[in-house]
DNA sequence: TACCCAATCTGCAATGGTTGCAAATTGAGA
DNA sequence: TCTCAATTTGCAACCATTGCAGATTGGGTA
């Protein structure tokens, strides 16, 4: 997604408001490659903003999606995560503590035995062990 | 998945009973390649066993999936979808009408970036319209 | 600078999918 | 046939997310 600066000016362009909780929000999801969701979003923002609401925190999540700033992902652990990199990439998720990572690959496969569909689309979920938890595991 | 008869067997050896309720599922489930939700099955179960309850069909379905005989896949439509098709692919879902079609590629991509990460397997999800939907679309 | 109004925020209720629990029922081995 | 653990059922509870309405506020305009 772009700096909280530039999102300033396309949030006013595109008529909607810059308050500050959509400020907050703009920059704890800059540079975050965590793969928030919306709860632990909110529970940051709260931190530095007391009272404001998981509402807004969603609502500023759908708009930014919307907008195409923010990628909303499903990996399987329940709920939504959310993606400020909105390169072409996939996800790897960690069985053990959840955690989700950027994956990239050369190419994504073509698919087989699916005529007439046409694929808009295609992402890649690979599970299975961190670095953390795979070597956690190993030390037993 | 194995065949309702097999499934008799395995269960009964797996210290698991065999009900009707269970037979039924086991009998909708076969050669099923719509990759139902719990619902749907509740619903289709209800057709021929009135009284059936939705809880039951959850948990048959998770003994089922714990016993890898069919697998629980999250494809983004809200709800889990249950497929006895436990061969290794993958699938395709229409944004249309929510369709979901099985998908095989050649090889699966090798992951960039993931150093120590241990993949213990990938799944890729197609979006886009199914060969029906796309051609209403064509029609206007 | 003050005004105004649509956009936003908040709290809470409601939704949809799924699971926990306990009492009643029932497979299936002995 | 007996017996008991496994199962079924209904219902409440749970979680993530959204709908709603009243109070608040950003920011263009006079």
């Amino acid at each position: 997604m772009r700096s909280p600066q530039e999102l300033t000016v396309a949030f006013r362009a595109a008529g909607l408001k810059v308050t500050p909780q959509r400020q907050l929000l703009f920059s704890l999801l800059h540079d975050n490659s965590t793969h928030p969701t919306a709860d632990s979003l909110f529970t940051a923002a709260t931190e530095r903003m007391p009272g404001i609401s998981l509402r807004t925190v969603y609502q500023t999540l759908n708009d930014l999606a919307e907008m195409g700033e923010i990628d909303a992902i499903e990996v399987g652990t329940g709920s939504t995560r959310f993606d400020p990199n909105v390169s072409d990439h996939h996800h790897a998720v960690c069985d053990q503590c959840g955690a989700v990572h950027d994956v990239y690959v050369n190419r994504t496969p073509d698919p087989k035995g699916l005529e007439g569909f046409s694929v808009e689309d295609a992402r890649i979920v690979y599970r299975g062990l961190c670095a953390t938890c795979s070597r956690a595991k190993k030390r037993g």
